[in-house]
DNA sequence: CTAAAAGTTAAAGTCGGCTTTAAGTCAAAT
DNA sequence: ATTTGACTTAAAGCCGACTTTAACTTTTAG
């Protein structure tokens, strides 16, 4: 498949996937004429690369992702590490959107005197 | 207290801060000899802008919500609104996050034939 | 009194992740 | 055969949130 077909499959604009192509996340593809040609499994590639994005992977960090994956992974390799520092964040992104969470509620419902009052009590969290 | 003494309390650059001041975030202080002086309530300000950064809200966005607290906030208004739609978007956030930290999980302790299988296990959640 | 440290400004630079532009080439339909 | 639409490239632009730079003034310590 041609480039526009990919985008139109994965919802990305192409010029996304010639950037993805040239900051390394997808090889470069065979072409017919100048022009990309896809197989159909790098629809599942490019929608691993957004979904990993949206996750808060940098491109870099997707980057060894997808290398280690395709070097079958050995035991310490580089993207071990990154998965288990990865899952730390992801719980402390947890931690803080639950506390955010329920400061805003408090914020929302809240009867102090002032809205004052609670951004102090919100203020003492962190000062 | 002076630029570089909230800097240092508050674990900003000095440069921060006089772009906060620049973007409306805080207003412009009392000055001597051109120099700005800050009273101390300034520590607890600053902080409150960056724990709501910290948070993922934009430096527009808490200027609303300052702008709300300060203005003792009548019911509906605009930060209320904007207070709603962040819990919204923390629910996501967390909800988002706790499936990739499984899928981490899954993906590092997998003895699926090879990391292939996780990785199109994973797929058919977003394909 | 002087030198260094800290403050001032406007303007430019940085970073990530794209998008847009410009100028041209290739493919598909009539 | 020609027009339209999809493709190509390199380079520049954009956004947010700062940081850095450069050239200058004020404060402070010795």
């Amino acid at each position: 498949m041609k480039i526009g077909e990919l985008a139109k499959r994965t919802g990305l604009n192409a010029s996304a996937i010639r950037y993805y192509e040239r900051v390394g996340l997808l090889s470069a593809p065979y072409r017919t004429g100048g022009q990309r040609r896809y197989p159909h499994e790098a629809v599942h590639r490019v929608l691993l690369i957004r979904f990993a994005g949206d996750m808060g992977f940098t491109l870099a960090e997707i980057k060894v992702f997808l290398t280690g994956l395709r070097d079958k992974a050995p035991v310490g390799s580089r993207w071990k590490k990154l998965a288990r520092r990865k899952i730390k964040e992801v719980e402390e992104t947890i931690e803080r959107s639950l506390e955010l969470k329920s400061l805003l509620q408090h914020l929302l419902q809240c009867r102090c005197a002032s809205l004052q009052v609670c951004v102090d009590r919100l203020s003492l969290r962190f000062a």
